[in-house]
DNA sequence: GAAAAACATTTTATGTTTAAAATATTCACA
DNA sequence: TGTGAATATTTTAAACATAAAATGTTTTTC
């Protein structure tokens, strides 16, 4: 279906009433936003290579690590869940794109790794996936990346300050 | 569990290398941030008011139109799938919190207002929503959120110009 | 050195979300 | 007026996500 995206104007933005007050303005512009260009990478990452957001970014995380992460360093990395991690672990070993074996002097955790044929595929991958991000972002200025930049290390900052 | 988001530093942006471009830079650091605020308001709402971020956005739409929605407006706004309000759209109204009656000249569609508890309800988690967004947002100067407000501005326009 | 605490992961149960198919209604138009 | 396209919604199946419990391992502590 998906037909909620393609019409502009009526979005989350949607939800103000006059009054409201600024910082909820911008929350829901944010929220907009972020939701729009991770839907586009969605579709587009399933359409050509027939792979989900999660599953891509759990390679992604092994791409830059050789040497390998055990479950609970991409649960960490990935912001989500142990159960949600050994879940999409299972399928991508069950494809032969990663590979989980036993680490030396530790016997609960794993050591998972990109198969060879999980770094190839995924070399594939990331080469399109620069290119839609920069489709999505690449039009602002130096000017305004760094803005965007400095703002949301702000914002990223105060945030964490908040918990629980 | 939920420690995933407890240590700070190791998150999306972890997925960088050397060389890739600002564009991934920046949508990673939009995507960590948005996340961040996002789990943080859906935590509050499940503690404080029992009720998930999705059902919150779905009153929340209905808040600011009295008159009603049908569940493809609702779809639209809340940018999801319309399988999903469907799903929604009934568990509030077995918790009395929607009716959904039918459209006089249009027996497809269904409109869909807050009940008079309803709209209570959302009163009261309006205002504690507010005040943790602002929590989070609230602390940037005038002159970054007008930042941060211009430069969504324009990545949605670039955005929305992409699609197939 | 045994008991307790902490750690790493998986399992389970439940709920969310999506895309796609199914159902039903309305509209366009020849 | 009847046929096909478009619209509005629900249902279905699969993936994703979480919290909590279960399992097994390591470390701490007394």
């Amino acid at each position: 279906m998906d037909s909620a995206s393609d019409q502009a104007g009526l979005d989350h933005e949607s939800r103000l009433e006059h009054g409201d007050h600024q910082a909820v303005r911008l929350w829901l512009r944010l929220l907009t936003c972020t939701n729009l260009v991770e839907r586009h990478l969605r579709n587009r990452l399933r359409k050509e290579f027939d792979i989900t957001l999660p599953r891509f970014d759990f390679m992604a995380q092994l791409a830059r690590e050789p040497k390998g992460l055990t479950m609970g360093d991409l649960s960490q990395r990935m912001m989500v869940s142990g159960g949600n991690v050994s879940g999409i672990a299972v399928q991508l070993e069950g494809e032969g794109l990663i590979s989980r074996e036993p680490v030396p002097g530790n016997r609960r955790a794993f050591c998972v790794t990109l198969t060879r044929a999980g770094q190839k595929r995924f070399a594939e991958m990331a080469e399109a996936h620069e290119a839609w991000v920069t489709e999505c972002l690449g039009n602002l200025s130096g000017t305004e990346t760094e803005q965007m930049m400095a703002v949301l290390k702000h914002i990223k900052h105060d945030v964490s300050r908040i918990e629980p």
